[in-house]
DNA sequence: CATCTATTTCGATGTATGTCGAACCATTCG
DNA sequence: CGAATGGTTCGACATACATCGAAATAGATG
């Protein structure tokens, strides 16, 4: 069964397999992107992160994601928008495991 | 075709997961496991590394890898064999992966 | 407009970490 | 034994970075 996977190949920069690397490095950061995958999309203000800490923390990881291309944000309303870019993650973790 | 597979399935702690997700994280230290991976084995005095950083740093990354559980370290005479745990290493792409 | 909510930006702060030199330990070899 | 080789350990240092509070921005809402 093929289940709806990526429709092109992504070719990583150097520069970006280890910034994406880098963020995913930090467990806080993991954990919100682990949150946003498992949402397939979702609400910045509606992570568990809230909980625990700053908004301004919450912002500078979701800025890391982003840059690192992991994450997609999108502003909608007053709220931000966040889904996990897969084709990006699939090729860091498709590189990776070549090693 | 099967590709002489890992035998045992290996769960990791999450507390092994960040480690090794820290450990990735820095592009040295990454370089280093390739050199090793790609070797299959290799006396740590092989490494490229020494071009570029004093042994203190190399051991010190040494220690982390290893710490991590992604490289074995077996000393043999007055050198240092290196090797990479590929069932961690595999299980930490797999966990990964599965997101 | 005034206010509330969601988010960002800025500056400061404490801690983590990559790096080094120097000293040290272990092994080999003359 | 004494020197050379390969690694490790130990501070020290500089930079990176997670975190925060406070202030700013932007949209919704009364």
């Amino acid at each position: 069964m093929k289940t709806k996977g990526p429709r092109k190949k992504i070719t990583l920069t150097d520069e970006q397999f280890t910034a994406i690397s880098r963020a995913l490095a930090d467990p806080r950061r993991y954990a919100i992107l682990r949150q946003i995958a498992a949402a397939g999309e979702m609400a910045c203000c509606r992570l568990e992160e809230h909980e625990v800490i700053s908004p301004a923390t919450i912002s500078h990881h979701i800025k890391e994601l982003n840059e690192a291309g992991l994450v997609e944000v999108e502003r909608e309303g007053r709220e931000a928008n966040l889904r996990v870019c897969r084709l990006v993650f699939e090729a860091y973790v498709a590189r990776l495991a070549s090693l």
